[in-house]
DNA sequence: GTTCATGACAACCAAACAGTTATATAACCA
DNA sequence: TGGTTATATAACTGTTTGGTTGTCATGAAC
């Protein structure tokens, strides 16, 4: 009846999404799947580093591990990736009709001052 | 020649979406402008603390303040969610590519199996 | 069975974050 | 002028983040 502290996924998403590390993982995934040695190569960084930047990503639902002999070989999930645009639509979406409201209004404002001078030609 | 250490605008930009009081403040602003004291009531939290908040999305591009008197009315600017949602799409297009191609694959593995199958039958 | 390779995990550290209270600034109002 | 309102700024604090090194577990290969 009382949800503890919430937590939105969408934190864990777009936190995920905030670190340039994270999104070059998430390009490299898109492509295919690979293991954590390849994804950390491209990067000045230890593997212990990727690996937590991949549990962040995992967090968020982005990533998933499979099980291949000794590698855990990870692979991309867009699913979260739809969630976060629709979020983004929203508000974008809500924003569109209200400045949309502001046109219409300053639409008006000019037919009245046409009508104004209309009044004043005459 | 030497981009300091990059910074790119879209870790400002998803940072700022991270947090569920910002994104509460930018559905508050969606719908029109606002002031601090207006945009700090409904959250349990001090008024320093949402204008830190403010100052993040600022940071991102999401809101710019503009003066009245004392007040200083916050107003949203979409046009970065467009960047978001650009960002977004692009991973979502690689990884549908390529999970296309995946399909391809697939399809092509069961016309072989359905090729043998009919040689077993002969 | 050693040995090598892949990757996880723990402990640690510095910097950034998200909140607090207290104080300053600046505009309005009487 | 002095008081009130709106907001910013500063100083402090606890927590989170992003990295490090060192160690361990597991599976492969000789």
């Amino acid at each position: 009846m009382n949800a503890p502290p919430s937590s939105d996924p969408l934190d864990a998403l777009f936190a995920a999404l905030a670190d340039p590390t994270r999104r070059a993982i998430l390009a490299r995934l898109a492509e295919g799947e690979a293991t954590v040695a390849e994804l950390a190569a491209p990067f000045a960084m230890s593997q212990p580093a990727v690996s937590k930047h991949l549990k962040v990503l995992e967090r968020a639902g982005l990533v998933t591990a499979g099980v291949d002999g000794q590698r855990r070989p990870r692979r991309m999930n867009a699913a979260p990736l739809a969630e976060a645009a629709d979020a983004i639509e929203r508000y974008r979406q809500i924003w569109e009709r209200n400045y949309r409201r502001l046109d219409v209004l300053l639409e008006e404002m000019k037919a009245v001052e046409q009508q104004s001078r209309k009044g004043r030609e005459i």
